[in-house]
DNA sequence: CGGGCCCTTGATATGAGTCAAGGGTGGTGG
DNA sequence: CCACCACCCTTGACTCATATCAAGGGCCCG
């Protein structure tokens, strides 16, 4: 099945959103308006009532936003630019009339929802058997999406949230992912920028996902 | 907006599954396929390459069974029946040409899915912040469902599922469910059967919910 | 009645959290 | 433009929760 495709559908007006602003915020009215994320990196979370805040996604280009309160009256989250984006508006009520007059559509949407489920399914099983280097690694290998076609060519990927919200999202504490990443740096597999990393063992990475214990690699002479 | 209806809709054809059956295997066809629990308890699972299984779900009535699989070809986890069950099965088709005569029932649809998305995030993000305890008793408030209206009456609640399942599931091992449910018994909170339990004393769990450390209450004398 | 499997419980090991100090980076104001 | 300041990141020592290993007990099934 094809992928659901926006630009086709001449559907959404595009919204600029400048780094640090809120989208929207828990609470505030839903409207069915749903975002569709064409560059920029945003952070959905909630403020829990002891002031702790609950990270529950990063959203990446491509990633749809707000199809988790479809039909809901108000969102339940907050959405953070953590860089400047650029984003389609799009109406729930300009879907459900594409939906009416174009058969098919109907079909890619429902699909689109489903791997979404499917997608936090996984993700959620995943992260619940795995260690804290095995998340790290999974996470960073999130960022950096599939494997570029020229194996030798390395991947730079954005790394625009704190580490502190990184250890939220992934249950962990600031202070092991600075280790396990620092770890990962001096075994060469990987370098840190200050808001980027860049693969340099993708090898290693999928390895490390795959469960291979994290242990020191002495230096070379 | 009221909830999607299946009974008003007349979809769907009934189903039994006896207790140890599978339902679908992963990676057998998904012929757009989805199932609505009316009882019985259902576990979605992936066979891991090492062998070991990961509990995805544990499905209810009044669950939805499938949406995950909307558009795929293949099942990616395998359902199986804890207990004797009675389903409807939906085939998707069904829904679609519904949606194409009846106005709103799309939105509903779409609304059914954008819940379950919805309760997939708050799910992992929860489970990733808490503790053993704080998960045994979220994963155990869970299978008891909604306060009754007389609080003084005694919830019964089934838990058709092995330690080793329960501990996947959370992310735990079976030692520590075992430990946690024991102490949970002795502070007189709970009751256990063998195949269930009672909630005695609903107040104590939802303050550990809420992140109350589980310290051993000693005897009355 | 016997056997196997799962559940429970104890002792010990270990991975991650906590607490705390030092260093780098970016932002701000002089 | 430079200097200062604040915040975050890094790193170390120690603690604690949970996993691991292992033995005993109870339930269900044959």
């Amino acid at each position: 099945m094809m992928d659901f495709d926006l630009t086709q559908c001449q559907l959404g007006s595009p919204l600029a959103l400048a780094r640090g602003e809120h989208l929207f915020q828990m609470h505030d009215a839903a409207n069915g308006e749903l975002y569709y994320v064409r560059s920029g990196h945003i952070k959905l979370y909630q403020q829990c009532p002891d002031g702790v805040e609950r990270i529950i996604d990063f959203v990446q280009p491509g990633d749809w936003l707000g199809v988790d309160t479809i039909g809901e009256p108000e969102r339940h989250a907050s959405a953070l630019a953590l860089t400047d984006c650029e984003l389609d508006l799009v109406p729930y009520r300009q879907l459900a009339e594409l939906m009416d007059r174009e058969p098919y559509s109907c079909d890619l949407f429902s699909a689109m929802l489903s791997r979404e489920i499917e997608r936090q399914q996984i993700a959620a099983a995943t992260l619940r058997s795995a260690g804290a280097c095995q998340r790290i690694v999974l996470f960073l290998l999130q960022r950096a999406g599939k494997a570029p076609a020229d194996p030798a060519e390395e991947i730079h990927a954005a790394l625009p949230m704190s580490r502190q919200e990184i250890s939220d999202y992934l249950g962990l504490t600031p202070a092991t992912v600075s280790r396990t990443l620092s770890l990962l740096k001096r075994n060469g597999w990987i370098a840190l920028g200050q808001r980027g990393f860049v693969v340099q063992s993708r090898e290693a990475l999928e390895q490390l996902a795959a469960g291979m214990p994290l242990t020191e690699v002495p230096a070379l002479a």
